[in-house]
RNA sequence: GCCGAGAUGGCGGAAUUGGCAGACGCGCUGGACUCAAAAUCCAGUGAUCAUUGCGAUCGUGCGGGUUCGACCCCCGCUCUCGGCACCA
C-alpha cells in the first residue's frame, strides 16, 4: 500500500523507545559528540513550528554523527520554573507543580511525536529537588567566594496588583503593569546580587576562543561594554572634605571641561548644594524619582538639569567649574559623575547650549559654533598637551594625573551585577537563613536541597516579599541553641536552573555531586548548541559566567561551555509576518504531523531555506515535501509493499557519477548544517533515478542512509524492507569514490567580451593552446568574430574561454 | 543615532575560490495514463524581441569603479530585518 506515515512513524517511535536505541553510554574509547538544544520552557501553549526547526537540525547532526561512529550525547529536559505557572496557580488555587507537570507531559508527547533521538534516560527538570539541590549548591559556592551579596536595588513595585507585588521589567508597559494596567513605582528592596562583573574581562576575552556567530559575540561585547579611560578627581570649592571622582575616556580634553554633572541620586549633592539652590534641586530630584526608566531615556532626549550652586576645581588648571545635576548622567555607570567637555561631546554640547554654559574647544577641526567635534586632531588651549594628537594626549594627561595624585587609569563596564532575587514562589529557594541577631548563614550543604514548601494557597504577601513569606512554618527556624531566624523568602530567577543544565545531562542521576568529573572531562565542551537568537545575551552570558566560576572551583575542565553556537532563524507566517495568535497565522506542528507526518515536517523545515535565516511558512511547500517523501518511497516499494521494479541487484554504472556526487555533497552540507542544499541534491538524485528507471541495490541502501537523519521513520521502514534486521540509526555512513566524480570530457563556455557565445566539449587535460584553437574554430564564434580583431584570449582549463575582440 | 545582517524570477531559495545567474522545490502551462477526475509520470517555464531555424538585447535594490570577466571585490546611496540606545 501507499506510504502510511501514521503507521510507520508510530511503529518506529515505539521501536526506539522499547530498544532504548538512543541511550548514550559513557564509554570513553569512542570519540564523543555533544549536541544540545536550548532548554525549553514547557509553556501551556505547547510547541509551535519554530521549536522543531532547531530540534530537527540538532537531531540530524546527532544521527549523522552516530552513523559516523561517534558516541553522541543528545539530551532534553525542562526549564520548568517560571511566572506563568505561578500566575495560573494563584488564579485557580492550585499548586504550580501540577500545572507544570501537565505542560511537561504535553511537550514530551509533542517532541516524541517528531521522532527526535533524545536519550530520554537523561531528562532533567529544574523543578525537581534532586536537580535544584545542585542549583542551590552552586549558589552557596558563589556566596562562599564572595560572589553573591545583598544590596538595595530598585524594583518595580505595583502596590495595587494582587495586593502588592513586584513585577519584572518585561511586565511593565509604559509605567503600568502589563496585566491590569496598575501603576508601577520604583522602590528600593534588599536583593541578592551575583558579582558577574568580576568576570567581565574573561567573559569578553574568551569570546575569541568560541565558534559563535559574529553577531552574537558582538552583542555580548557591547553588553559587557568595556571601556578604558581614566578616573579624575575634582576637589569641591569651599568643601575641603569632599571630592568628586569622574570617569572619562577622554582625559585629553580635561582643559576643555567647563562644568561637572552629577546623577540626580548622588549622595554628595546634599552636602554641597547651596541654600539658594536647594529648593530647585529638591524639586528636580522629586520629579526624576517619579519618572520611569523609559521616560528618563527612550522618551526624553531633551536634556534637563539644575545647578547646585557649588563649584569643582579642575585639577589641571585650577578653573572653577559649576556643578550641576542632570538625569543624562546615570547613577549606575562609572561614578555617577562626569566632567562635561561640551566642545567635544554631543551630550555635553546639547546640555551646554540649553543652559548657556561655556564651550571651550581644545582640539582643532570642526566648527564649535555649529556642532561638537568628536574626532581626532591637534590639541589647542591645553597647556602641555598642545600639539599632540588624541592618543598621545590621553597618555600624557594620565601620566600627569598620576604624578599629581589627581587620577589614574581606569576601566569601566556597562555590564551590571546580576540581580538574582525574585519575589516569587515558583523558583528555587535561596538557601539562606537570616538570624534575629543580624547574622546570616547558608543552609548546610548536607541539608540541601532546601525544598520549596508545598501549598495550594499561593497568595501575594502584600509587602513585596514572595508568597513564601506567608508560610510561617517554613519561614521560621530555630537552631539547636534556640536562636530564632527566618528563611530567605526570595527565590532564584529562571536563569539559574538554565545556567548549568547542560552539565547535569552528563550525569543526571548523581546524588553525590553535580556530575562526575571523569564524565565532565569526557563530554565537555558542548560541540554544538542550537537555539534562538533571543538568548544571545542573557542566558548565554549567565551560563558562561557560572561555567567559568565552576572552572575556577575545579568542577568543570573547560573555560567555555559551548564551543559552537548556531542560531536558527524564525519561521514566519504565510504572510511573512511573525507568527502570533492575534495575527491568526500560527501553524501547530500537531496538525502537520497528523496530516503529513513528522518526516514531512522535518524535511520541509530543513528545505525551506538556510537554518539561520528567517523564512515564511508555505502551505504548498509542505505538500511538496510530502509529495517527495512518497516519491522516494515508491522508488523502493510498490503499493502492495513488494519491492519496486526499479531496484536491481547489480550496478549498471549509469548512476555512478550522480550517486557519488550526492554522497559527497550531502556529507559536506550536513557537516556545515546546510540542510536545504543537501536535500536539493538528494532530489536531484531521485530525479536521475526516475529518469534512469533503475536503481542498483548498493546505491539504494546508500541513499536511504543519507536521507535517514532527516526522515528517520521512513528510512527505518525502507531499511527493514530492504532486508536489514538492525536499526539504520547506527548503520555506517556512505562513502564516495572520488574517481567516479571525474569526467574525461569537460564542457567549456566560450565567451566573446564576457558574453557566452558557444559551448565546446574537450577532453580533460587538453592544452590551453589546443582549447583556444578549438574555440576559435567554432561556427558560432567565427560568425561573431566577423569584422572583429581578436586582441586576447583567456583560457581557464575545464571552465571558460574568453575572447577579447573588437 | 550607533553596531550587525541582508536585498537574486510569480513565491521559498541556489550559485562553496571572481568564471554558463536562477540548481532544487512551490506555482503555472502542455503532454501521457484515465470513460472522466484525482494521484502519478514526462516536458516546458527570468523579461523583451525574433520566431523558419540559428538567435539577439536586457537582467542579481540604486549610482559609480576595478577586472578579459562581478550576485561575488572597492567607493557612495536607498530600503528591510535584528540588537543597543544619553554607558561619559
Amino acid at each position: 500500500m501507499a506510504y502510511d506515515h501514521a503507521k510507520v512513524e508510530k511503529k518506529w517511535q515505539h521501536y526506539w523507545e522499547e530498544n532504548k536505541t538512543f541511550r548514550t553510554s559513557d564509554k570513553t574509547e569512542k570519540e564523543k559528540y555533544y549536541v544540545l538544544d536550548m532548554f525549553p520552557y514547557p509553556s501551556g501553549q505547547g510547541l509551535h513550528v519554530g521549536h522543531p526547526e532547531g530540534y530537527t537540525a540538532t537531531d540530524i547532526m546527532a544521527r549523522f554523527e552516530r552513523m559516523q561512529g561517534k558516541n553522541v550525547l543528545h539530551p532534553i529536559g525542562w526549564d520548568a520554573f517560571g511566572l506563568p505557572a505561578e500566575q495560573y496557580a494563584m488564579k485557580t488555587g492550585h499548586n504550580p507543580r501540577e500545572f507544570t507537570n501537565q505542560n511537561i507531559d504535553n511537550f514530551r508527547r509533542q517532541i516524541k511525536s517528531l521522532g527526535f533521538s533524545y536519550d530520554w534516560d537523561r531528562e532533567v527538570n529544574t523543578t525537581d529537588p534532586k536537580y535544584y539541590k545542585w542549583t542551590q549548591w552552586i549558589f552557596e559556592k558563589l556566596y562562599e567566594k564572595g560572589l553573591a551579596y545583598e544590596d538595595e536595588i530598585e524594583v518595580n513595585w505595583a502596590p495595587d496588583l494582587m495586593g502588592g507585588t513586584v513585577v519584572a521589567n518585561e511586565e511593565v508597559v509604559n509605567g503600568k503593569t502589563e496585566r491590569g494596567g496598575f501603576p508601577v513605582y520604583r522602590k528600593p528592596m534588599k536583593q541578592w546580587v551575583l558579582r558577574i562583573t568580576a568576570y567581565a574581562d574573561r567573559l569578553l576575552d574568551d569570546l575569541d576562543d568560541v565558534d559563535w556567530p559574529e553577531s552574537v559575540k558582538q552583542m555580548q561585547r557591547n553588553w559587557i561594554g568595556r571601556s578604558v579611560g581614566a578616573s579624575i578627581n575634582f576637589n569641591v570649592d569651599e568643601h575641603p572634605d569632599e571630592s568628586i571622582e569622574v570617569f572619562s575616556t577622554r582625559a585629553d580634553t580635561l582643559f576643555g571641561a567647563t562644568y561637572i554633572v552629577l546623577a540626580p541620586e548622588s549622595d554628595i549633592v546634599d552636602k554641597i548644594v547651596t541654600p539658594e539652590q536647594k529648593a530647585a534641586i529638591d524639586e528636580y530630584r522629586q520629579k526624576i524619582a517619579s519618572k520611569s526608566d523609559l521616560e528618563r531615556t527612550d522618551l526624553n532626549k531633551d536634556k534637563s538639569g539644575v545647578f547646585t550652586g557649588a563649584y569643582a576645581i579642575n585639577p589641571v588648571n585650577g578653573a572653577k567649574l559649576p556643578i550641576w545635576i542632570g538625569d543624562y548622567v546615570l547613577s549606575s555607570y562609572g561614578t555617577g559623575a562626569i566632567m562635561a567637555v561640551p566642545a567635544h561631546d554631543d551630550r555635553d554640547y546639547e546640555f551646554a547650549k540649553k543652559f548657556k554654559l561655556p564651550i571651550i574647544p581644545v582640539i582643532e577641526g570642526g566648527d564649535i559654533e555649529k556642532e561638537p567635534y568628536t574626532g581626532d586632531g591637534v590639541h589647542i588651549n591645553s597647556g602641555f598637551l598642545d600639539g599632540l594628537g588624541k592618543k598621545d594626549a590621553i597618555n600624557t594627561m594620565i601620566e600627569w594625573l598620576q604624578t599629581h595624585h589627581a587620577g589614574d587609569k581606569k576601566v569601566n563596564y556597562k555590564l551590571r551585577d546580576w540581580i538574582f532575587s525574585r519575589q516569587r514562589y515558583w523558583g528555587e529557594p535561596i538557601p539562606v537563613i537570616n538570624w534575629d541577631d543580624g547574622t546570616k548563614s547558608l543552609v548546610p550543604e548536607d541539608e540541601l536541597p532546601l525544598r520549596l514548601p508545598k501549598t495550594d494557597d499561593i497568595k501575594s504577601s502584600g509587602t513585596g516579599e514572595s508568597p513564601l513569606a506567608n508560610l510561617k512554618d517554613w519561614v521560621n527556624v530555630t537552631d539547636k541553641n534556640g536562636r530564632h531566624g527566618k528563611r530567605e523568602t526570595n527565590t532564584m530567577p529562571q536563569w539559574a536552573g538554565s545556567s548549568w543544565y547542560y552539565l547535569r545531562y552528563i550525569d543526571p542521576k548523581n546524588d553525590k555531586m553535580l556530575a562526575d568529573p571523569k564524565k565532565l572531562d569526557y563530554w565537555l565542551p558542548i560541540d554544538l548548541y542550537v537555539g534562538g537568537a533571543e538568548h544571545a545575551v542573557l542566558h548565554l552570558l549567565y551560563a558562561r559566567f557560572w561555567h567559568k566560576f565552576l572552572y575556577d572551583l575545579g568542577v568543570v575542565p573547560t573555560k567555555e561551555p559551548f564551543q559552537r553556537l548556531v542560531n536558527q532563524g524564525m519561521i514566519l507566517g504565510t504572510n511573512h509576518e511573525k507568527m502570533s495568535k492575534s495575527k491568526g497565522n500560527v501553524v501547530n506542528p500537531d496538525d502537520i504531523v497528523n496530516e503529513y507526518g513528522a518526516d514531512t515536517l522535518r524535511l520541509y523545515e530543513m528545505f525551506m531555506g538556510p537554518l539561520t535565516e528567517s523564512k515564511p511558512w508555505s502551505t504548498e511547500g509542505i505538500v511538496g515535501a510530502n509529495r517527495w517523501i512518497k516519491r522516494v518511497w515508491r522508488m523502493y516499494l510498490n503499493d502492495d509493499n513488494s519491492t519496486s521494479d526499479m531496484l536491481i541487484a547489480d550496478n549498471d554504472g549509469k548512476l555512478d557519477k550522480v550517486y557519488n556526487q550526492t554522497v559527497k555533497k550531502v556529507t559536506d552540507d550536513i557537516e556545515k548544517m546546510r540542510f536545504n542544499t543537501a536535500i536539493s541534491q538528494m532530489m536531484v538524485f531521485v530525479n536521475e533515478v526516475y529518469k534512469n528507471k533503475t536503481l542498483p541495490k548498493r546505491y539504494a541502501e546508500g541513499f536511504i542512509k543519507l536521507l535517514s537523519p532527516i526522515t528517520p521513520h521512513m528510512a527505518e521502514e525502507i531499511w527493514q524492507q530492504l532486508g536489514h534486521k538492525d536499526t539504520i540509526a547506527y548503520a555506517e555512513w556512505p562513502t564516495y569514490d572520488e574517481s567516479k566524480l571525474k569526467d574525461d570530457q569537460a564542457e567549456l563556455v566560450v565567451q566573446i567580451n564576457g558574453k557566452v557565445r558557444a559551448h565546446i566539449t574537450v577532453a580533460v587535460g587538453t592544452s590551453k593552446d589546443d582549447i583556444e584553437k578549438i574555440a576559435l574554430a567554432d561556427d558560432n564564434i567565427k560568425n561573431n568574430l566577423q569584422n572583429k580583431t581578436v586582441r586576447k584570449v583567456i583560457v581557464i582549463p575545464n571552465k571558460i574561454v574568453n575572447i577579447v575582440a573588437n
